[in-house]
DNA sequence: CTTGCAATATGACAACTTGTCAGCTATGAT
DNA sequence: ATCATAGCTGACAAGTTGTCATATTGCAAG
């Protein structure tokens, strides 16, 4: 988190930092991007950094928390609008981040996804971790209609919550790495069917569609 | 990978070179490791580090891989003593890397998950994404009774494995490092019968256990 | 042998990196 | 006008990395 010298200063400078840092994240991967290179393009001196951040990592985590919120906020209304069932509200994010993209072909959306894009090497997946699950599982679970799940303990909506979106976020970069490719979008449909109805081999009375569908 | 040039050195000096590795990757994050204290510890100079490996994360790749490929064939073998039961192999695959770490507390497990531990910060899930996915995935499928699980599609076994996977190794490193709080251990059972039972909600009919054991 | 050639080894080097700190300047209160 | 305090600054030490000209080795052919 930035000192509060940062949040202080003018927003025109602060962006100026935050747009040149963006710059380089975008470039390089996290190990290889440099503070001076930062510097020199927001035209601020190497002391003041300090001054603001602590660390390279410091300033990378606060750059990217705006992002992921914003997309925890797409999620919450993608929600609202699907009353509450959580799969078709997954569905829908991918849906509407990949219009996004491809509209604002550099808007807010569109430098998150070149930040995780670069940085899909060694720590790509580090961006998942970045996510406060506390408060924002908080958040999505009000928004969120249990009837629609099988819930059985008290934090079953945790678990539920947090392996659908540790399967399921990397799948939307990945739809937007490739530029939307339908195989991501048919591969992302199938993995929420099959979280939905359940891993295991369903006994006879259950396996009525199965058997339909296959005659097996 | 290393260059052959590497692999046709004197094992003993391969081992030195790999053990100063593992020291120094075990104490620092990757980021913040130094090929400087490693060459130091392994008594090679610069130069030749440089003729074995492309770099640090060449280096840092090929020590992990070692240690992966080792967990996978503890899966493997806890596959076929289960039977072919995935779920089961994985609880059993918890209790044997528990176990395993207590007993040699440095061993080639134990050095796995100091690295990992060590690395929890900014890219600790970035060694997910090293297991060569394809190849394992074939090499597990075999071991694994389809019908057990609930298969409609062809790619469905590899979803499936996937997904687990991506959820549940994260919850063997946790375990090991809390030191196998039984907390932990629970929460992997009930997220594996979470995925097995599947998260929609039940139709009257299938609903028959859940109001069983709620009465709700 | 010994000549020669390719493979391997080596450490000094240039070109970076980062975080700190002593001293500077601005702001606003008394 | 004085002074404290907060904020600003760039030179600096201590480190990092990858390269490369040169030295050394191993080995095969003459």
């Amino acid at each position: 988190m930035p000192s509060s010298t940062f949040l202080n200063l003018p927003a025109e400078k602060q962006e100026k930092l935050l747009e040149a840092a963006t710059r380089e994240f975008t470039r390089r991967p996290f190990n290889e991007a440099s503070i001076n290179q930062i510097i020199k393009e927001a035209g601020i001196p190497r002391g003041s950094f300090y001054m603001y951040f602590t660390d390279k990592e410091d300033l990378f985590r606060y750059l990217l928390k705006g992002y992921v919120d914003q997309l925890f906020m797409l999620l919450e209304e993608c929600l609202l609008r699907s009353r509450g069932d959580l799969f078709r509200a997954l569905m829908d994010l991918y849906d509407y981040v990949q219009e996004k993209c491809r509209e604002q072909h550099m808007g807010e959306i569109g430098a998150m996804t070149e930040i995780i894009r670069c940085n899909s090497g060694m720590q790509k997946n580090g961006l998942l971790e970045m996510l406060d699950s506390e408060a924002l599982f908080q958040r999505l679970g009000g928004a969120v209609n249990p009837d629609l799940l099988d819930l059985r303990r008290e934090r079953d909506l945790g678990d539920v919550l947090s392996a659908l979106l540790v399967v399921v976020a990397p799948m939307i970069y990945s739809g937007l790495q490739n530029g939307g490719d339908p195989a991501t979008r048919e591969q992302l449909e199938n993995m929420l069917d099959i979280f939905k109805r359940g891993m295991g081999a369903k006994s006879a009375a259950e396996t009525v569609d199965k058997e339909t569908v296959y005659g097996n």
